[in-house]
DNA sequence: CTAGCGTCA
DNA sequence: TATCTGACGCTAG
């Protein structure tokens, strides 16, 4: 503990730690589990922070990698166990503000001595240093450490394990089941002992800290084995150019707060309430009776059994599992034509979407006003990220209008418009910057498959928008009056073809008959021949590595792509193709990312801050002085990732 | 077609 | 009473 260090105490640590070899790191919380636990707690605070730090004269035979049985207690007796409290109960104590100002001390050098920390989830422990030390250090200042996340790592090499554990880690590095040190956190036995008090919590840290040395020097060599995994399949360079500087951007991203228009929200909420009880009624008047309108099984028996529409109507789609008559959007469009109930129930779920899941479900993620989305570097198998609380990635686009009854006399009805993204407000002084690369995964595929036409379409500047251009063919209108909407389903019919969709699932999207659906495949196989070539290749490799991979060499294995049974093979045919493309798209969003990042800490001037990565999309929070010279930095930088990653195509922004 | 998250029953 | 699953609907490509 260092505040039990003299003088001549703290002046040998710090030395010590310039000479350390890496620092192994875990935060504690007040309950005394630490970030090793598997149950992470999100209601227990920050306690401190324990760091191993080890020494140079370590390690002079390291295990080597076959060797199982290596002893834990021959771990180097020269490491420093360290303890950090990073929780003050008051600061104006002139002694806790010394041992505050030590710490601060103790970790800062830690993060610019440019020596590995290696942390098991370590965007979370260095959030918690901004947040601690918020007012000491600026967000650039995190920026130079060398953070290693074990829990990063494992995710590389297996990434459809979305939440590998620290326990699941020794185990599988360790190969005998390991049982996380058994401490009695329940201190509330001893509360009412007779016996000295103190002494006793004495021991129970000493004892605590004791196992946390043993786990932490458990994590540093399963690092070492992560480390070897990751050269030996090909992923280290991606690990340390791509995943890593991604930790603190994502740290950063998650210090900042965006500011919510409550009053705005409020208000919205209500006339979305309003617009819900009149749908209600409208409803149940037409249906002859009360039911919930949420209930698809509910809804399900009013429309099918009761009203008997189905058998009006040929082909209704049915649900995976159970084989109902499916109560989804594309049925219901069908059954409009013969009921007003289908046609209520659209815009009632439109409408309690926008509510329960934009206006009402922001609202629970609001603090003091702001909101901040917790990012998870680790949570899809393609490399993309993902955010919750709120789904940052996920907010509707498009805006809903409702029908406003008005209780002044003259004006019986209100249109309003409600689009939830504008309910985001941008700090005084400073602007909102959005950067989308365009057509991304297009783009990709046009690379990777080398098809000349698509490369042509993307080479010749006049092309401005590839899905206007396809639907404007494809409805057969003047590119002028494509609508939105018409761009959005062009966009989701080329995917959809590219990625290997049925002529069943295309002809549910279009409107249009299977027979149709399979024509248009045909057609658009044939026009774009490479692009089944590709698709044909990735499957081949697939199936004789066991894996695909991106173009920056993120892997993912598909155990099921010599499976016997059709379904699950063709599944994982689909999701070889997929995920080659996306996941190279995710990596160039990513490295957009870093060398934006990296740019502005090294400008002195520039303070623009990443808010969210909606996947293609970056968006900024620039000073607006500074809006001309970074849009300009931001775009050059995202394009010029074609001559860094060779593509054969222009990216554009 | 492929990725996600949130809501509801 | 609490947790889990399936269906749905929004996002991104």
């Amino acid at each position: 503990d260092i505040r039990s260090l003299g003088c001549e105490e703290k002046r040998e640590l710090l030395a010590t730690i310039e000479q350390a070899v890496a620092f192994v790191t875990t935060m504690i919380f007040q309950d005394g589990s630490s970030q090793l636990s598997s149950e992470q707690v999100l209601t227990s605070s920050v306690k401190g922070v324990v760091v191993l730090v080890k020494n140079q004269t370590d390690h002079p035979c390291p295990p080597s990698y076959s060797s199982i049985d290596y002893t834990w207690n021959a771990a180097n007796e020269n490491d420093k166990l360290i303890y950090l409290k990073t929780e003050w109960s008051s600061l104006w104590e002139q002694e806790q503000q010394a041992h505050k100002k030590f710490a601060w001390q103790v970790l800062f050098q830690m993060l610019h001595c440019k020596v590995p920390i290696i942390c098991f989830n370590a965007k979370d422990f260095l959030r918690t240093l901004l947040q601690v030390y918020g007012n000491e250090i600026s967000w650039k200042q995190v920026a130079d450490s060398v953070v290693l996340d074990p829990r990063i790592a494992a995710w590389l090499i297996n990434p459809s394990d979305t939440v590998p554990s620290f326990e699941s880690l020794i185990q599988k590095y360790f190969e005998k089941p390991f049982s996380m040190g058994t401490v009695n956190t329940d201190t509330g036995t001893l509360r009412n002992a007779s016996v000295s008090t103190l002494k006793l919590f004495f021991l129970i840290y000493l004892y605590q800290y004791q196992n946390l040395r043993v786990n932490l020097e458990k994590l540093y060599n399963v690092m070492r084995y992560l480390a070897r995994d990751l050269q030996v399949q090909g992923l280290w360079k991606l690990f340390c150019t791509l995943e890593l500087p991604l930790i603190k951007i994502l740290a950063v991203m998650e210090t900042h707060k965006i500011h919510v228009n409550t009053q705005e929200l409020k208000k919205t909420s209500d006339i979305l309430g309003l617009r819900l009880k009149e749908l209600e009624q409208e409803a149940y008047q037409v249906a002859g009776g009360q039911f919930l309108l949420t209930s698809s099984s509910q809804l399900r028996e009013v429309l099918f059994e009761k009203l008997k529409l189905h058998v009006l109507c040929e082909k209704v789609h049915r649900t995976e599992i159970q084989q109902l008559v499916s109560t989804s959007e594309v049925v219901l469009n069908k059954l409009q034509d013969l009921h007003p109930l289908p046609k209520i129930i659209l815009e009632y779920r439109q409408v309690h979407k926008m509510k329960s899941t934009y206006v009402d479900g922001l609202q629970t993620c609001i603090r003091k006003g702001f909101i901040s989305s917790t990012w998870n570097q680790t949570g899809t198998v393609t490399g993309r990220l993902s955010a919750k609380q709120p789904n940052i990635q996920g907010i509707s686009k498009h805006p809903v209008r409702i029908t406003k009854k008005q209780y002044i006399k003259g004006k019986e009805a209100e249109i309003v418009t409600i689009s939830p993204r504008t309910l985001f407000v941008s700090k005084k002084g400073y602007s909102f910057l959005a950067a989308d690369f365009s057509h991304i995964e297009l783009r990709i595929l046009a690379d990777l498959s080398s098809e000349p036409e698509l490369l042509k379409l993307f080479q010749e500047p006049e092309t401005t928008d590839i899905f206007s251009t396809v639907a404007s063919q494809w409805k057969g209108i003047p590119s002028e009056e494509v609508k939105h909407a018409d761009r959005e389903q062009a966009k989701r019919i080329v995917y959809s073809v590219v990625y290997g969709a049925g002529k069943e699932r295309l002809a549910d999207s279009l409107g249009i008959t299977p027979l149709q659906a399979s024509q248009f495949i045909e057609s658009f196989m044939q026009k774009y021949k490479k692009v089944h070539e590709f698709t044909k290749k990735t499957i081949e490799q697939c199936r004789n590595k066991g894996y695909v991979v991106s173009i920056m060499g993120r892997k993912r294995p598909l155990v099921n792509i010599n499976a016997q049974d059709y379904k699950l093979r063709t599944q994982a045919e689909r999701q070889a193709v997929n995920f080659v493309v996306q996941g190279s798209a995710a990596d160039l969003c990513k490295m957009a990312m870093v060398e934006i990042f990296t740019s502005v800490v090294i400008s002195p001037t520039l303070t623009a801050r990443l808010i969210a990565q909606i996947h293609d999309e970056l968006l900024f929070e620039v000073e607006d002085s500074q809006i001309l010279e970074f849009s300009a930095l931001v775009k050059r930088t995202m394009e010029s990732l074609q001559q860094t990653t060779a593509l054969e195509v222009p990216l554009k922004v």
